[in-house]
DNA sequence: CGTTTGACTACGC
DNA sequence: CGCGTAGCCAAAC
């Protein structure tokens, strides 16, 4: 266990809903989710900085069991399952994904460019006073993309 | 008691 | 692009 939220439960009960959105097919990140909670009072950014993913983390490891919480839907910044390779529950996961449709490569990561969520609509994270998550997809990515010309 | 162990990431080689 | 490390500290051993 490492650093915890001031209110471990206030902060696992955010981390939860905002996973509950993430729609089957898609994943986000440790991090992306973080970054749509604001540090908790008490916790300046700095620190917030550095320990929101775990903290995210530790609420994944907390789910509830038979809460329908699509755990499987986290994995972490590198597109990779974050628990401990071929242990039962790192089987598991990727098994519950690849049923989703999600591809993974040789090196066992997922493309985020490609299966990254984009997080939660404005409206519903200003309802519960949460942040807009940072993209995976580039910047101007609007669909058309420009090509590099080869010559 | 001293050690080990984390569902993380950004950063530097 | 891969690999190691710092930053964190509460629990379980």
């Amino acid at each position: 266990m490492t650093l915890q939220p001031p209110d471990p439960q206030a902060f696992y009960a955010l981390v939860w809903e905002i996973v509950r959105q993430i729609p089957a097919g898609r994943v986000s990140t440790y991090g992306q989710i973080a970054s749509m909670i604001p540090p908790p009072q008490g916790v300046e950014p700095p620190l917030y900085d550095r320990m929101g993913a775990r903290w995210v983390g530790d609420a994944m490891r907390a789910t509830p069991e038979g809460s329908g919480i699509p755990w499987q839907r986290v994995i972490n910044s590198r597109g990779q399952i974050s628990l401990p390779a071929g242990s039962a529950g790192a089987d598991v996961q990727r098994a519950l994904l690849e049923r989703e449709g999600i591809v993974f490569d040789e090196q066992s990561r997922v493309d985020l460019r490609l299966y990254g969520w984009e997080g939660p609509s404005a409206e519903w994270l200003a309802e519960r006073g949460l942040l807009p998550p940072f993209s995976f997809r580039p910047p101007e990515d609007t669909g058309q993309g420009m090509q590099l010309s080869l010559f």
